[in-house]
DNA sequence: TCCATCTCCATGACACATCATCTATGGAGG
DNA sequence: CCTCCATAGATGATGTGTCATGGAGATGGA
């Protein structure tokens, strides 16, 4: 083993503030979903694929790649808000080992009421005080990121299913 | 309410990236420290404040604000971590409401044998694919955004315990 | 056809985070 | 001294994420 490549002083502050960054604007983004209405960021992203999906209606397997979770992940998150009815279950036709969620009215409801108050929470601490060109350049370095964590593969994953470095895909702001 | 300010579809590709980066990326460092050697990156982080601090002790609450963690996730971190042999507690004679925590040998070994591999891993993943002044301008966008969440204070908590944002070096290449 | 294998999804165990609440001590003012 | 409140920290309930595993249905040869 050779020596390690330390961070420098300025590299571990910048690693830190990233981190802290994060972690505070989840911390507020979560709060304040919750108490405006009762949903978590992760509730909030389900609806909102469902909600842009036709006739509110997905496959589980779908919406895991569009969120980029991991399986079991989806599987209970959709079974905690079956439990509060956001949503509900539909055998499927074409493929009877799936199933179809489907949002319910009270999921299109909470989502609709959730968005404004979300969107509005992004743009005041993420997007008001960064200009254009720091949003850009923060969307070039994270796509940067993201093809290297792709290509650098889950280690013993040789071959990797390419897909999406930040592609679209309807996030926070979204039109209900 | 007035017409909430939708996001912009390049705003929602650079949010969503930025989110998806840091999942992906915590996700990995958590594999990576796991895989290696059993830590959590939550025990990383205690660890190393540990190991850093004068004769790898220190009081909680000094810990807590170090980290910027919630005082009960701490709490049972530790909780954790004790139980584990990673730390261990000490009264505090100074102070009868508190306490210390300090590092074990087992603490101390593990962290010792984590950190050359995840500091690599952070290179590697992040560090590698970023130029300098890409780095920096996250540093100072992070500051920004870490600004505005302190003066936007938790809605509700005017007088907000100021304290860090990452003072930005001076020098590197940025334009607010 | 039959069997191996892959895909889609659920589930239980456990680690972790947050919230509300609780104890005990410290400190200031009467 | 005592009272009131702030601070340090622990704890239980609950929601959330990950890992390992399992099972049913699809798929593709031999």
């Amino acid at each position: 083993m050779t020596e390690p490549r330390w961070l420098a002083a300025d590299e571990q502050r910048a690693w830190r503030a990233f981190l802290l960054m994060h972690s505070r604007l989840a911390a507020r983004l979560n709060r304040q979903l919750q108490a405006a209405c009762g949903l978590s960021l992760a509730d909030y992203e389900v609806l909102v694929h469902l909600s842009e999906a036709a006739g509110g209606r997905a496959r589980p397997h779908e919406l895991q790649r569009a969120l980029d979770w991991e399986q079991s992940r989806l599987s209970h998150q959709l079974a905690r808000m079956r439990q509060r009815g956001l949503v509900t279950r539909e055998r499927c036709g074409e493929d009877r080992r799936g199933a179809h969620v489907l949002l319910t009215d009270a999921g299109r409801q909470a989502i609709t009421t959730a968005a404004p108050g979300h969107v509005e929470t992004v743009r005041r601490l993420f997007f008001d005080p960064l200009t254009e060109d720091q949003v850009a350049a923060l969307h070039t370095l994270a796509g940067q990121v993201l093809a290297r964590l792709d290509d650098d593969g889950a280690p013993g994953d040789p071959e990797a299913p390419r897909d999406e470095a930040p592609r679209d895909a309807g996030g926070s702001g979204r039109r209900p």
